[in-house]
DNA sequence: TTCTAATTTCATTGCTTGTTGAAACAAGTC
DNA sequence: GACTTGTTTCAACAAGCAATGAAATTAGAA
């Protein structure tokens, strides 16, 4: 909800001085604390995850959890964050040439998602919007925005939002399966071994027939 | 969502005191309170709902729930029971002619999909498996013996396991998008032109070339 | 009726949760 | 040194949780 800045707002953006601080810690704690929450986050869902579960992982006691994030929904907030380079990425795959932009946009997504922060983010977001109905509208802005929106507009006439929709299903489902659920022959298969297979389906939806 | 008897032991208050007596009612209440877990748990997952509001939602009290069902990890266990006539479907699916199995297969998807309560616990098993690693547990050897292993043993040779695999993969993806994010261009079409769109990916996955 | 056994409710158990106020602490400025 | 300011810890709170033992209730068997 108040993701003002919230996609460019990486780890690196220290725009201002709080250095004031006594022992400093504050920009190594809390990245500590936002990449234990991650981690919880991604395996054993929002819900079941404690602040003192966070804190304890990350080494830190309770109350500075919420004295850094206000509240439990702030550290999802601030844990969900997607890195701005990925978006840029997807943005980047979806101008490229029509005709090679089955294989980009596939290569972009596995590359983010085996990147290991950026995965488990991603991973992070799609358990929490089980559950957490901000999450999941977040994850529906997200994905509306940023992925449909971006690939529908890059497509020429001939139904772009439905293809779009296609490429999205496919792609998610290769998520869910690979990286999320970890189950099927997908999820033992190099990066390259996945492109192949599945390049020339999201080729297909982009750029193929449809019925009727 | 299941509207079938959920809301007439609701909240609204001119109801007495629901009836302080042993006989029968098992069956119904029993089931009352299994359709108000799933609905629960479909909506706000599994850790997020107490057995207070399951208790509240079917209009009986709290401590039946446990007396029904032991504890809350036995609900979740009943909650998510699949229904035995969509396994029987799949395999049936399975079975079909070669040639037209992938719109088999997924016609037997979208059944069960929008078959209202086999929707609702499709839906809370993928939700529940986000967060309680012992559903996730679940929903692989399910997804795995129930549909990867039939698929696979259904067709000849050249890979069928990394052919089912990519089927999966595809099916997941659809139902995510339709069913349970609900979003992008999938979600507002009727049953028939999803059919008609992503039928020749299914079969192109069974019987189509694979690369190297 | 009286007894028995299954069901439903009540009251309470011990525990965990997120959050907050006050105190302890460490740096930089005077 | 004292003062200020941002950080970290400690301790406690109220609320909600799942679970359970015991009492209340009722139908059928004797």
């Amino acid at each position: 909800m108040s993701g003002d800045k919230s996609e460019t707002g990486d780890v690196s953006g220290d725009r201002e001085i709080p250095r004031r601080g006594p022992r400093d810690e504050r920009g190594v704690l809390a990245d500590r604390v936002l990449s234990a929450a991650r981690s919880l986050f991604a395996t054993q869902g929002y819900a079941s995850t404690s602040l003192r579960n966070v804190a304890e992982l990350a080494g830190v006691d309770v109350a500075l959890v919420s004295y850094y994030f206000k509240s439990k929904a702030g550290l999802l907030e601030a844990a969900l964050t997607l890195p701005a380079e990925f978006l840029a990425d997807v943005e980047q795959a979806a101008a490229s040439p029509i005709e090679e932009r089955g294989r980009a946009i596939l290569a972009s997504h596995l590359a983010a998602w085996d990147h290991e922060t950026t995965g488990d983010i991603l991973r992070s977001i799609i358990l929490a919007a089980a559950h957490e109905p901000s999450a999941m509208e977040r994850v529906r802005t997200i994905y509306t925005t940023r992925f449909l929106d971006v690939l529908a507009s890059s497509l020429p006439e001939n139904e772009p939002r439905l293809r779009a929709g296609l490429v999205a299903s496919q792609m998610l489902g290769l998520a869910m399966t690979r990286y999320v659920w970890r189950v099927g022959a997908l999820a033992d298969l190099s990066p390259e071994q996945v492109s192949e297979l599945i390049s020339p389906v999201i080729q297909r939806y982009l750029t193929g027939p449809l019925p009727e």
